[in-house]
DNA sequence: TGGCGTACTTTAATATGATAATTAATATAA
DNA sequence: TTATATTAATTATCATATTAAAGTACGCCA
């Protein structure tokens, strides 16, 4: 899982992570640039270029005799993979999960209505070809968490907006960790294949309000039962 | 405005711009390090950390050998308020404008019904002196644009949620943007102030489906006054 | 011919030392 | 008390080696 990183992203994560976990606080307090240094044994080089990528996160900022300060939680660029995986790995939560699941719950069903309205016919194959995977899974012929992601993905993608593509790891992430719970509460293994093939057959009819309102519904269910678990 | 940025951020900044603008193909293609350096004149330490920026934003790779690669426009970090700010002074467009307010007609709905079920007493004052600026700013007391992205960004607030949260600046960016238009596009000088006086209406009685409806309803007239421009 | 490894080359990664610039805090003068 | 100069801490920048990574080309051998 771990590759060789080269040391400044080593540095970059174990502060990332730290940070998040709320070992410096927020505000005034973390060593200065010659401290880390020593403690992790790195040259300034790489030092100073892990402290500019925390920065170009929004995690730190650094000025000449302010030293080097740890932003408010506001400022954190909460879309990033890096500073996402972070506060999974330091404070993952059901409180967390319902945050995902809000936004979700915000973005899918817009992006399925324009998918439905806006989907060019290769993206509709793609939703497609998703979907047969999901089905393959369900058999063992295939990941059903990986089906489950591409077939979400595809949806993002043939919304033709870029933001929308953008969020496509967020969800991923989100999936996975929602994952994670919603087979501790309920039994399923396989992801509803049929309720997938619905939206599905929406996005290719354009009935964009019928996309929006039925990926709506399922997501509403998933947050209430989130919801009953907190 | 105080812009007194050292020379690492300035190289950020140029180089964001420039390849956000495609003045370097994507997959192959930026000058070495070296290159660079000599370029803009600056040390190989402020070059390095300019390129770390870029990739901690998602805009670039850089690896030995291989050089410093752009990144496909899905990899960079949208949300992040520099990249944004350099596609928006690249190019802006309608079409950027619609793709901002799809965002905006995702999240602001469901931050609002969040925010008629959660909001503290504090946060709901926030939203109420938002609104009593937006007044002002129709007699000329305040500035209009100010007092309208304030109002948006405490209904975030509120939400509790702090991806939601996050996407305030995103969100302020796309209303500066929106008002450039939509003054074009309609008279309106000031913000609908009766309109937003709606909405803090519902979500102080908690009324959360009144409050996602009636957002929902606003922002969709803003998409169909955006279509009929396209 | 085909496959494999070795040497070479390019480029970024890391380390280190020296100097400049910034700014918060403090002392000093009006 | 206020304004201004000084100081000290810390990052910012520059310059120069050295090291490591990753393609490329060559040549060796079966």
């Amino acid at each position: 899982m771990k590759q060789s990183h080269n040391l400044t992203q080593q540095l970059t994560h174990k502060l990332g992570l730290a940070i998040v976990n709320g070992q410096y606080p927020v505000g005034e307090g973390m060593p200065s640039e010659a401290n880390l240094c020593e403690e992790f044994d790195v040259s300034r080089s790489s030092t100073r270029e892990a402290v500019k990528m925390l920065s170009a996160k929004g995690l730190v900022s650094s000025r000449p005799k302010q030293g080097i300060k740890v932003m408010a939680e506001s400022n954190w660029n909460m879309f990033d993979t890096d500073v996402l995986s972070w506060i999974l790995q330091s404070k993952p939560s059901l409180r967390l999960l319902k945050e995902f699941t809000q936004v979700r719950f915000a973005i899918e069903p817009i992006a399925a209505e324009l998918a439905a309205k806006n989907a060019s016919p290769k993206q509709l194959q793609n939703i497609e070809k998703a979907l047969a995977r999901m089905a393959d899974a369900e058999n063992g012929l295939d990941d059903p968490l990986d089906a489950d992601i591409s077939f979400h993905s595809a949806i993002l993608e043939a919304s033709g907006n870029r933001f929308f593509l953008q969020l496509t790891q967020f969800i991923n992430t989100a999936l996975r960790v929602s994952i994670r719970y919603t087979n501790h509460i309920k039994g399923v293994k396989n992801a509803d294949v049929n309720a997938h093939a619905m939206i599905f057959e929406h996005i290719k009819k354009g009935d964009s309000d019928g996309a929006r309102i039925y990926v709506s519904k399922i997501l509403e269910e998933a947050l209430e039962l989130i919801e009953l678990k907190l």
